[in-house]
DNA sequence: GAGGATGTCAGTAGAAATACGTAGGGGATG
DNA sequence: CATCCCCTACGTATTTCTACTGACATCCTC
């Protein structure tokens, strides 16, 4: 049987022994190497080749997250789950970003630990419970805020069409010629949605309608 | 002690009876009523005015996300569940801009209902294993296109500094007033992201930033 | 049929952006 | 020290955008 190969970094040794324990009571896995430092990390990774990497976020020289980072540039593919004591949101979604594919909080179960390591061997992500509250919840927000912002602007079908043209970067001449208007028509229009849109140029407008929701 | 009311909209008897069965073993929970059709599930939720509202996807007149989205957009702040037969990237995305604050695929175990209502419940979100595996797989696929797209553009720090002003819609006069440069400087710097970037106006240059997340 | 919303177009004027090219000072690096 | 990159700055010319005002036809509604 081909053992999936485990790497773990953390400064703490007790956190090293509790993951080893953890993870070594599945038979199909095996801890190859423990690093104690970011560094250690970078070095051991680049030797071991490890299938998964188990890593705590916050480590003396280099945090979880640069590590992640530095390894995922050069190994796209990299499979890492991150411990960390905060469900902190800037945490996540920079791991989110850099290509982690597991994320779980210290206080969790440890069976959230096992069934991330068993996603990620499988492909897929997990986020632990607390994890996904924290994006759903960053998640959410923004739905609310576009949601209330919404209600008070209303644009007719030919300026919804207009706005969309100057998204794409067109100016007004070449939107003139493609709707078969008058250029001065297309400022017209233009300047209503402005007006209507409260901002004093063409690029807080796009800002505004994407964000409206209005860009296809 | 006060039970949370709770309504049920299917129109399969038995997935009612199976879903109000497991509600029930929890003694702070109460069913108030049973919905068999989309427009039923509005009348009764209307009426009774359920702490929480678990409902299928899939409805003969009106289905699960369209209700949702009447009832939400009435009462923003309503918690609903969404059972589905479905682990579709689509539904999910959008029951979560709905604002339906769970997801249940059926296949799954009751626990992992049991777990949503107990979110929800406490006012958490709560997307069970394979929906959250369809959202996780749409992000980390946007953030390869990203990360692929990235590497050939590389801008320098006062070029990065100018993108963003120029994103939040500042004039060259107002960047060179917040910098104490010349406007022509700016403009430079304008003129050399254009070259850089390969686009022929600011609305252009924005739109590639924010596609290379050099916004933030 | 009066009134409102929409889409169309124009004049005038000034502000801003874009397209060219050129160039010096400073820092890092071989 | 030669070279490259970055930041700085200017000249000239043209295009595009923004601001403000006024106007007319159509369609819908009350």
């Amino acid at each position: 049987m081909q053992k999936h190969k485990i790497l773990i970094a953390d400064d703490h040794a007790m956190v090293r022994d509790g993951v080893k324990n953890l993870v070594q009571q599945n038979k199909d896995l095996i801890v190859i190497g423990e690093a104690r430092s970011g560094n250690e990390t970078l070095e051991l990774f680049d030797k071991l080749q490890p299938d998964l990497l188990i890593m705590d976020i916050s480590m003396p020289d280099m945090n979880g997250m640069e590590v992640s980072r530095t390894i995922l540039a050069k190994n796209p593919g990299a499979s890492i789950v991150i411990l960390s004591m905060y469900d902190d949101e800037d945490y996540i979604s920079r791991c989110l970003e850099y290509g982690v594919k597991g994320y779980v909080v210290k206080n969790e179960s440890g069976s959230e630990l096992e069934y991330a390591i068993r996603s990620v061997l499988q492909g897929k992500n997990y986020f632990s419970r607390q994890a996904q509250d924290v994006i759903f919840k960053k998640y959410s927000q923004n739905v609310a805020r576009k949601k209330t912002q919404e209600e008070e602007i209303s644009l007719t079908k030919r300026e919804i069409e207009i706005v969309r043209l100057i998204a794409d970067g067109l100016t007004s001449q070449q939107m003139a010629d493609r709707l078969f208007i008058s250029p001065r028509t297309v400022e017209t229009h233009r300047a209503n949605l402005m007006k209507k849109m409260s901002v004093k140029n063409a690029i807080e407008l796009v800002k505004k309608a994407q964000q409206l929701d209005l860009l296809q």
